[in-house]
DNA sequence: TTGGCAATCTGTAACGTTTCAGTATATTGA
DNA sequence: TCAATATACTGAAACGTTACAGATTGCCAA
């Protein structure tokens, strides 16, 4: 019998898409050798493989997302989970071009799921999970025993967190090194003179907040300072309300002659308010702060700063999820990135 | 013939996401009736529509994203197309956050598709477009004649600008006005009684360039104040070329007495090149500048700001696209967001 | 009674892909 | 020569959805 099978149903008038069929009637040949010769199958002729790639590559061929995604359940999809209103612009920015410039040349793309303060940081996490909307998830804010990395780890997605956990449980992660950071700032504060220090804390409740408050605790009795406590705030509050609490601060007799602090935003209050109370950085009080990009040195030039890159945690981040979906080991895809050193003002 | 049909194929198990199918089974209806009826089809029975839709709520049916795109085409997805390199990291931070605030409670996704400076800004549009990758498109740094907005309006996919295009067609937008900006700007500093000003322009080529410049020299004449040019960097150089061009300008004998800044990240830089040549900010001259976030103040308290919020923009543009999508007419899609007064520093 | 019609519901095909179970031909070993 | 086997290819089915073209039922007008 005479099919002649694609000639009904495929317009060779090319204003369409080419699809497998496509190719399969330009070549001569089934739509199943087609499917496999682009994919290097072993049971293909090298002479059809280079003859199927060519005429592929020749008319712009690109496979059917949804194609293949309804087959084989691939989505070719990563989502980074943000929450609305407690990241960081910086890190919203940096991160998402990290991840982007590890998946450019890969079929991958980028979405960004949110979440709000008024939702457990879960409920993203389990959308993406149960309507398979992903084949990876990349989450912040990462909590000793994080709920969502529990989760994810029981229904095999893979993931990566920013930000350790401490469950026990391994997986991929990438991670600054925090507990150094408050270290090596305590360290400097002492070596100018500084014995009265105060930490402005990452949240309370996540990880990095304990890595950063036992770098800061250990550094203070290996160099024999003091600390002053500063914990009504945290860098999640307010411009308004960091401002109010460092000036209430400051003003007190015992107040510190060095602040630590684990974010270029808060710093900006911080620094605010010890202006508010009439002091002056660098001579009443020294203040070290981690930053993403160059910006605080131009704010103050008395700041010492730390960098920590975002845009790295994100191509970071992006490599530790690929690395899983393809196969490798989750303990394999850990990272830790070591501070730069304390940095004054340079010319 | 006693075919029941779903028996074989549908696992009873229930750790399967449920489908049509599993609907039409425990429904004991068609998969077509199933479907109609979760989306209101009229010839469907006012009870039966409503059977189902509770069974579907209550087993927390998810319509499958691969089979409606497969079947329909409709991706349900939105992509934004960013410049890795030059956008401004408040603007991509907001923006993001605008759009998934709008298209939270839609079917829609949110991709970012980055492009970087050695691209044509038009290639990631044809990618999106050729693939059929998202139902709607929204793009940054628009140009006067925009090849990107010629090339989707061509092929009739729905998209909106950040910021507005001359090219006689019509489609959807959302812009600051630029021009109100510069003028509110011009007649502020001339109430105080600056002269001689100068405009840290927008990078040349965007249409915003043109509404600024515009505004200005319109102001500037209305006022009668003359412009000191200062045309050799935008808010697109780097901090460190546009200190270095200020601290030149500012050592000028016909040095201006107010500066007007576009962008809050270049505003940084111009106060630091104004300080390297020895000047005060208040004193030997004022500099107006656009901000999206509460920083300038803190930054230094002399700042003139005027704010422009992007989490809007964001909004406007999701509705925008939505809209188009949904069938409204474009020219019906286009808003146009007033600028604050210029704001000093209240105590 | 009959034909027509509205109201509800249904099976089949198709979207583009991959997998399964082949088929046809050439090649090899005995 | 024959069977076994390797090589290179193929059609059909399935993923979950929607559109199309019916099918069934009951009701009403003639």
């Amino acid at each position: 019998m005479d099919r002649r099978a694609t000639e009904k149903d495929d317009e060779t008038s090319a204003t369409e898409r080419p699809t497998l069929k496509t190719l399969a009637f330009m070549t001569g040949l089934g739509v199943t050798t087609v499917s496999r010769a682009l994919k290097d199958a072993p049971e293909i002729g090298a002479e059809t493989r280079r003859r199927v790639q060519l005429v592929a590559k020749q008319i712009g061929y690109r496979p059917n997302r949804a194609g293949v995604r309804l087959r084989t359940g691939k989505t070719n999809v990563i989502s980074l989970v943000l929450n609305t209103e407690h990241e960081l612009m910086s890190f919203v920015s940096d991160i998402i071009y990290g991840v982007t410039e590890v998946i450019a040349d890969t079929p991958y793309h980028l979405i960004v799921t949110p979440y709000s303060r008024s939702q457990d940081p879960l409920d993203p996490v389990r959308y993406l999970v149960e309507t398979g909307s992903a084949d990876g998830v990349i989450i912040s804010r990462t909590q000793p025993n994080d709920p969502r990395a529990r989760y994810m780890l029981e229904r095999g997605i893979p993931f990566a967190t920013h930000g350790r956990t401490d469950m026990g449980l391994v997986h991929p992660y990438h991670d600054f090194d925090n507990y150094a950071f408050a270290g090596e700032a305590v360290r400097y504060l002492a070596g100018v003179g500084r014995r009265r220090l105060a930490l402005m804390t990452p949240p309370v409740g996540l990880t990095y907040y304990g890595h950063t408050v036992n770098g800061f605790a250990d550094a203070l009795s290996e160099v024999g300072a003091s600390e002053v406590p500063f914990n009504t705030v945290s860098i999640d509050h307010t411009i308004e309300q960091i401002r109010m609490r460092t000036a209430q601060l400051m003003r007190r007799d015992d107040r510190p002659d060095g602040i630590i602090s684990s974010a270029a935003a808060a710093t900006l209050a911080v620094v605010a308010g010890i202006e508010d109370a009439g002091l002056k950085l660098g001579r009443d009080v020294d203040v070290v702060s981690k930053q993403s990009s160059e910006v605080l040195h131009l704010f103050r030039r008395e700041l010492l700063v730390v960098n920590e890159n975002f845009r790295l945690a994100g191509s970071e981040l992006a490599r530790a999820v690929l690395g899983w979906i393809g196969g490798a080991a989750p303990g394999s895809l850990q990272s830790l990135s070591k501070p730069s050193e304390v940095l004054p003002y340079r010319g």
